[in-house]
DNA sequence: CTGTTAGCGCTTTCAG
DNA sequence: CTGAAAGCGCTAACAG
């Protein structure tokens, strides 16, 4: 196979533990000898398997995070968390990005086999019951962030407040027509499964209909993922429409700016000929005086972080389920400085619902 | 130390490798001891150890990218590249993020140890002497991104033509007095290191004395770290100076975002009263219609990639520097449709220079 | 269907 | 200072 420590040992004529001894830079080796192997080392352009340097020494130990898109700010945001607490654990972090549609399925089969890492942390992103199945074979704690599970420790926000939040905000602007843009409609992926998407449009409904108002499914848009593209488009789409919103709730600030861009280069103004408000808070929001929901996006990650390092010391946790709090945060884009006219409410517990 | 497939067996009173096949899902095996296998697996708490696993089967490869901060869209965009590039190859991702001072230190000294990965990418960082030897005594190749490596394959820009153009753009719409923004000064780290600001902040001083211009250093100003923040603070002082600078051209995006930042704070209307140039085209940049010099940053990115899976191939790279083209991106505020306004310009051969 | 037996490549006592 | 030998935990033939 490949030149092992037995090849340099041979080639330096010498025993393979002194080459390890070499190689770990200990102390006891005559210049003379680690002149050899080295030149063994170099000549047979030898290199350390690290799979067998480890097993042989104190276990490192690994965490796999598995996300759709690192092209997404949201999860990049989650990923910040969850790499600053694993970094404090000395514990690796493995990046397992679903990017392409193809590699889906072979990934997570692979993942599941258990052959990368200790522990996973799932993104944005549902498991099928299979999946979940083999993972507890395997004893692979896996933690879910952005999506609240049933079975699964997870790590996520009151969506239907969130989503309830913002249209009540629209509403006390006194807006009547508001409309609402998500990424796509996909069913729950496997048991206990919610989507954000869903859920804050859930929330939409509720605030519109408590505020005696119909719902127009017509202003309800179905885009595919969470770009600018995407809600430049869906802008265009929605306020071509014969008596159009005069307000627009985004599910993600990505497709919020798409619909600032729209309404720019139609020189509609924001926000008095259209209201915008966005979710998650990303920091695009804030430069584009994007009145949004924030989400507490590091935080999930290291809240994710913090659960699959206990899950794997093997402790039972009893709270497996962490909801953390929004925060509305209210942007003028008028004022010199800007920041000063922002506003900021908190929403910690879950508002009474069902 | 911890369970292991024996301590399964034991209590399942089987063989080991039976124990082995139901983990693997291996057909021949009775649904009775299945049964008593996984129950077995279940009351332990047996996690199989990836380590040792992987040592007896097909090796995992897996390469490590260094960065320092998962906050800087230029390096995630980088990354992105690099992740596509390594997906396909079915090479693991480990990330290494050096966010906190303290940690540089003891993460360099382990990575270099050889401990975690079989190739290093190294993105907007350099290598200490030291570290850059130890990799080689253990043949673990690394390759550098964003900063041309004397020693170490690297992939980058022309960051001298970069500042040059940039600067001339300016001029060319009438500027004479320009000022540069970048991070620090510090200078280059290790032997043959040379930082894309400084680099930019030559071709911005040629541009200036090519067009029979005095350098002005109080024109040059240095900031911590590429942030929007920094870009406000550092436009806040360059336009409150006598005699202030007409134009800016900042050394990231991001820093030029915060320019703009200002701006808009001050009423000062962009680009009639102050004109903006940036750096990189992070996706912002478009959004906030930035003329800026792109730099191919996924492409970087996987260039990298591709560079250190043939490295740990053993392939004997001819070409170990991989110089990639720029592009002037100018944008214009006005117009319905800014796309259509845009206009880019390809750089690809180096300016013949010195 | 199931147990026994070799290794995978490296580190680490333990004797020289 | 250096070599021999015993594992690290698991998989994969090989014989039943």
């Amino acid at each position: 196979m490949a030149v092992t420590i037995y090849d340099v040992a041979r080639a330096a004529g010498v025993g393979i533990s002194t080459v390890s001894r070499v190689l770990n830079e200990n102390a006891n080796v005559s210049a003379q000898t680690q002149r050899k192997v080295l030149e063994a080392i170099e000549s047979l352009g030898y290199k350390p398997n690290i799979m067998a340097r480890n097993l042989s020494r104190a276990p490192m130990r690994s965490v796999g995070v598995v996300l759709s898109y690192l092209t997404n700010p949201f999860q990049v945001a989650v990923l910040q968390g969850i790499e600053q607490t694993l970094a404090q654990a000395e514990v690796d972090l493995i990046i397992f990005s679903l990017e392409s549609q193809d590699r889906r399925k072979t990934l997570l089969e692979s993942l599941s086999e258990g052959r990368r890492s200790d522990g996973l942390i799932v993104v944005s992103f549902s498991l099928t019951p299979t999946s979940i199945a083999r993972f507890q074979r395997y004893n692979i704690p896996v933690v879910v962030t952005d999506n609240k599970d049933k079975q699964l420790p997870s790590v996520f926000v009151d969506n239907v407040y969130g989503g309830y939040w913002a249209t009540q905000h629209l509403l006390s602007l006194g807006h009547r027509r508001i409309a609402y843009l998500q990424d796509h409609f996909k069913a729950p992926n496997g048991p206990g499964g919610n989507w954000p998407g869903l859920d804050r449009r859930r929330g939409y409904i509720q605030a519109l209909l408590e505020a005696g108002l119909d719902v127009d499914l017509k202003l309800i848009h179905e885009g595919d993922g969470h770009t600018r593209q995407r809600g430049y488009e869906a802008a265009a789409t929605l306020l071509a429409r014969p008596n159009p919103p005069t307000a627009i709730f985004a599910a993600s600030d990505m497709l919020a700016l798409g619909v600032l861009e729209y309404a720019r280069s139609q020189r509609i103004s924001v926000p008095e000929d259209l209201a915008v408000i966005g979710f998650d808070d990303i920091e695009l929001a804030s430069f584009a005086n994007l009145t949004t929901v924030r989400q507490p996006m590091q935080l999930m990650g290291s809240e994710a972080a913090r659960l699959i390092l206990s899950l794997m010391n093997g402790e039972l946790l009893t709270k497996r389920q962490c909801q953390l709090p929004l925060e509305l945060v209210i942007r003028h884009s008028c004022g010199a400085d800007q920041s000063i006219h922002n506003e900021t409410k908190i929403h910690t517990l879950p508002l009474e619902r069902r």
